[in-house]
DNA sequence: GTCTATAGTGGGATAGAC
DNA sequence: GTCTATCCCACTATAGAC
């Protein structure tokens, strides 16, 4: 994904990381970012054209860590095995409702682990021309795959999304235990009866 | 809510709506608030101490009228009413799955109206100790009641919000139906089996 | 690839007169 | 309740020298 970039580019994006991962979206401004490399603003811009460019690889080096996180909990399968089948070395079909939790709590404790990573990755209009191609579809795969289809898929993000959001915000009763409405939520989307 | 307010505070909120409403939360500055009114900037720190005490009331209004809108759809009742019952003056109870759909609907219709005070009232931490007591609570109470539990409301004002904010960002394929995953998402968090 | 210098724009907020 | 004058801040971005 950043393999395009120069090497110097490269470094610019790392810090530009730091800055927004420690101190948030507006704490993100060429000046802080030149000064944390030890330049001045200007030299910035014959990296990228503008702060939007940096942006961009953010929000790009985001969403690939994030579909690494949700291909891996799809890929560990159900937490408890059922002991003779596995013995036997037979392979078992996943349990959608294992995996549905699984792929619920990567996404929760990725968002948790990047909060301003993942804000600016949701936040405003998405520069979709401008990512690698197939990062977005690649990405939602894990989820499509496990509820089947792409209206329950649509429904099953906006609620982690939205339960995201709203715990960042602090808008749910502090000191409140999300925990029974992640589950709620997860169990009840994940496939028709 | 804004009985408190003097009268010119309160001239100075409605155009401080029409600024966000018209042309989004960047817009709504000290001074363009101030042009409108046909005054300077400074004048405004007569009525209000700062901004955020503007923005505070633009919140409790938004707050209000969306409290109302769900309390409307909640007392409109099932949309086809069994016939023979009704006739005979009898109380139906309302199906819960189209009292949550009536819900949803005006959740959503609220935030499409109003979308730049949509994400005011969502955005940022969340000014709970300045907000007229019991609003945040009435606010709630429709879903609650409809869906019987607090995780299960949890998981679908979680829901409705998500499915708002990626909407208005533009956040699913573009020209996307997404009729489908509202009716997904709300049919499958009303109520348990 | 970096610098200096600087343009251009915008913001929130205060002091003190009227 | 409004004004003028003003402060102080911050930002993105460009031009041109080294």
């Amino acid at each position: 994904m950043a393999d395009r970039l120069s090497p110097r580019a490269r470094q610019i994006v790392a810090a530009a990381r730091e800055l927004l991962e420690k101190d948030g979206a507006d704490a993100l401004t060429m000046r802080r970012l030149a000064d944390r490399l030890g330049i001045r603003a200007p030299s910035l811009y014959k990296h990228f054209p503008d702060k939007a460019a940096v942006e961009v690889e953010l929000i790009a080096e985001g969403m690939e860590e994030l579909a690494r996180a949700l291909e891996a909990a799809e890929a560990t399968g159900p937490a408890k095995a059922t002991g003779p089948a596995e013995a036997a070395g037979r392979v078992e079909a996943a349990d959608p409702a294992d995996v549905m939790a699984g792929l619920g709590a990567a996404y929760r404790a990725y968002a948790f682990a990047h909060p301003h990573l993942y804000r600016l990755m949701s936040a405003g209009p998405f520069p979709r021309d401008l990512l690698p191609p197939g990062l977005e579809d690649r990405t939602a795969m894990p989820l499509v795959r496990v509820v089947g289809d792409p209206d329950r898929a649509r429904a099953a993000w906006a609620f982690a999304h939205g339960m995201v959001m709203l715990e960042l915000d602090g808008r749910f009763p502090p000191g409140a235990d999300l925990g029974p409405a992640w589950r709620v939520g997860l169990t009840a989307l994940v496939r028709p009866v």
